[in-house]
DNA sequence: CTGAAAGCGCTTACAG
DNA sequence: CTGAAAGCGCTTACAG
C-alpha cells in the first residue's frame, strides 16, 4: 500500500502518466471524467506523489528549512512559534534541520545543507557563524534569512544586544547599585563575547572598575550553558565570593531561574535581571530584557518568503530594540 | 556556485559521472589519483550530491523524521532532546515536520507525509490519533514509532497516565484532602479525556462524589491549553468558586506555573501537583508527576533505528511508569 | 483534452 | 579500476 507510483495509477486508470501527473497537480483542462477516474484510482491505491521525485523534477520543493544547533532551548522555541504562526499563511511546509553543535565542523554541516539543496529557502537560527563564514554563505546566492545574528550581506533579523545590556546596567546604576555581577553562558561564543563586552563597556562609562570575579558562568555547559543548572551554579559562586555582588545581570531567563533558586536556598536576595522574556518569566516575576522572539520568527519567515518570490532589493537588516521589563525580581526587599 | 552537478565535476575532472559518484560515496577500488582529482574539483566547485536526486536514486534517504503537531511545547522539547542525544550515535539526519493542528484534516496530513516518503523512518510525537486512524497507519508498513501514545499494532513508547493520576490523587487523599480540583487542558483531546476519566475514577474509589465544577480549564486554548495562561485562568475560576477546592491536580507543569501565580495574586495557597516534571519545575519547587521525557525520546529513536534495520519482531510497546515527585508546592503552609 | 518523450541529478549492476 | 546505460518517480514543453 505504501508503494504505488504514478505508473500504477496510470495503468489502472487507463491513462498516461502525464495525465495522472496533471490531475494530481490540479492542472487546468482535464476532462471531468478522466479527472474523477484518476482520483478514484489514486485514492484506492493510496497514491500521493513522492516528495523526492517531485522535488527533483520540479526543481522546487515547497519547503522552508529551519537550521538550528540547539533545538531544545527556550529562545528557539519562542522564535519557532512565530515561524509556525506565520508560515501557516503560505503554501510551504516547514522542515527543521538540527545540526550538531560541536564547534569545528558545524560550518561544514551548514554548507552541506545548502549544497544538498534541501529546501527553497532557509532560516538560520542562532547559528552564530563568524564573518568569514557568513561571507561564504552569501556567495551561495540562495534565499536565506538569519535570525539572532546579523551580517550586512544577508537578510537578517536580530536584537540590539548592546542596547539590552545597557538598559539593564543603567537601571541598576540608577538605583545606586555599583557592584553588579554578570552571569554569562558559554564565553567563547560570539554572543557570549559580545555580552561580556557590553557589560564591561557600561561599567567603564560609569567609571566603575571591572572586577573579573564578578563575571561568572556555571560549570555545566549543556546547551552552551543556557540552562537552569548553569545559572544555579553561577549564583552559588557569586554568593560565595568574599565580596559578593549587590545585583546581577543574567545572560538568559532560564539561567536566572536557577540563580533565583540558589539565592532562596542561601537565604540571600539581590536584584536580578534576566534576558529574553520567555513566557514563564512573567509568571514567576522575573525582570528581564525582552526580545520579541515570536515577532522575530514571524518577520523572518515573511521576509524569506518575499525573498523567494522576487530577488530585487538588497539585503534587509531588521534590528529590534529590546525592552526592559521590570517585575518583582528587581524589587529591593528587607 | 550553488548549482554544480555531478556532470560538471565529471567533465572538469575528465572522468565519467559514475566515477564521481563512487568517489563521493567513498566506494572501494578507485585509483588514488582519480580520487584526489575528483575531490579537488568537487571542492573547487563546491559540489555535494543533491539530497533529492540521491534519495530518489537510492530509495533511501538517511533521514528520520519527527512528526509533531505542536512544536513549541515543553513536553515536546524535552522528548526532542532525548531524540537528539540518541540520534547522534547513528548516521541519520533528523528532520522535524510540523503538522497543522486543526483537527479534522490532521490525519490527512499525517498520511500524506508517509505517502510522500519523506524519510526512512518516523517518530510521531503526541499526535493523539484515534484507533481507526492508527489501524490505517499500521497498514503502511513503514518504520514508525509512536511517542506519548500507544496502540497495539505499532511500536510505541508512552507513560501510564492512569497510574500518574492515581499517584497524585492518592497522595492528596492520604493527606485527608477531599475536595480536589483538576485543571485540565483541551478536554476533547484523547489524553484530555483519559486524564479526566482517571481523576473521576480515583474519586469514586474513595467514595467521593464527583463535582463537575472542580474540573476546569482556562479559556485560552493556545497550544491546546497547555500554557501558563490557561492554568492561570483556571485557578482563578477555582478560587472564585463558592466552595473552593482544598487541593489541585494539574494536567501539566506549565499550567501549574500559571496556577501558582493566580494563587499568589489572590493570597491563597492550596497544595498543587503538576504533570510532566519539566526541568524548570525542580527550580520553582513544583511537585509533579514525572514523565521520563528525555528517556522516552531516546528509547523511541533507538527502537526506530533497530526497526529500520530488521523487521523481524512484532510491535514493541514500552510503557514507562510515572513517578510522583514531591517538592514545596505540596507543603501545607500556615 | 491527452500522450510520447526528454529531462531532473543521482546510483548501480554489468562489462570490460 | 572505470565507463555506458538503465533506472529511480516525477514534470512539462511539444505535438496532435
Amino acid at each position: 500500500m505504501a508503494g504505488s507510483t504514478i505508473y500504477d495509477i496510470a495503468k489502472k486508470a487507463g491513462v498516461s502518466i502525464a495525465t495522472v501527473s496533471r490531475v494530481m497537480n490540479k492542472s487546468e483542462g482535464i476532462a471531468d471524467k478522466t479527472r474523477k477516474k484518476v482520483l478514484k484510482v489514486a485514492d484506492e491505491l493510496g497514491y500521493h506523489p513522492q516528495a523526492y521525485a517531485q522535488g527533483l523534477a520540479r526543481k522546487k520543493k515547497n519547503i522552508i528549512m529551519v537550521v538550528v544547533p540547539v533545538l531544545s532551548n527556550y529562545f528557539f522555541m519562542e522564535v519557532l512559534s512565530g515561524i509556525q504562526d506565520e508560515i501557516s499563511n503560505y503554501d510551504y511546509d516547514l522542515n527543521i534541520f538540527n545540526i550538531q553543535n560541536d564547534g569545528n565542523n558545524m560550518f561544514e554541516q551548514v554548507e552541506n545543507i545548502l549544497k544538498r539543496q534541501w529546501a527553497d529557502g532557509y532560516l538560520f537560527i542562532s547559528t552564530h557563524l563568524r564573518d568569514h563564514q557568513l561571507e561564504k554563505l552569501e556567495s551561495y546566492d540562495v534565499p536565506l534569512t538569519l535570525v539572532d545574528e546579523d551580517y550586512s550581506g544577508i537578510d537578517s533579523v536580530s536584537v540590539d544586544n548592546q542596547q539590552g545590556i545597557q538598559q539593564a546596567m543603567q537601571y541598576f546604576l540608577a538605583q545606586g547599585l555599583r557592584r553588579i555581577a554578570m552571569i554569562s553562558a558559554l564565553k567563547s561564543s560570539k554572543p557570549g563575547e559580545e555580552r561580556i563586552e557590553g557589560y564591561k563597556k557600561e561599567l567603564r562609562k560609569a567609571d566603575i572598575p571591572v572586577d573579573e570575579n564578578l563575571i561568572v558562568a556555571g560549570d555545566s555547559m549543556y546547551r552552551d550553558g543556557f540552562s537552569e543548572q548553569n545559572g544555579y551554579e553561577a549564583m552559588l559562586k557569586l554568593i560565595d565570593l568574599k565580596n559578593p555582588p549587590e545585583a546581577c545581570f543574567c545572560s538568559s531567563d532560564i539561567q536566572a531561574v536557577g540563580a533565583i533558586k540558589a539565592m532562596k536556598e542561601r537565604g540571600v536576595h539581590i536584584p536580578i535581571i534576566g534576558y529574553d522574556d520567555i513566557t514563564i518569566s512573567n509568571y514567576i516575576g522575573l525582570s528581564t530584557i525582552r526580545q520579541p522572539m515570536h515577532d522575530m520568527g514571524a518577520f523572518a519567515t515573511k521576509n524569506l518568503v518575499e525573498r523567494m518570490q522576487n530577488k530585487k532589493e538588497g539585503p534587509i537588516q531588521k534590528i529590534y530594540s529590546p525592552e526592559l521589563i521590570l517585575r518583582s525580581s528587581t524589587e529591593i526587599r528587607d
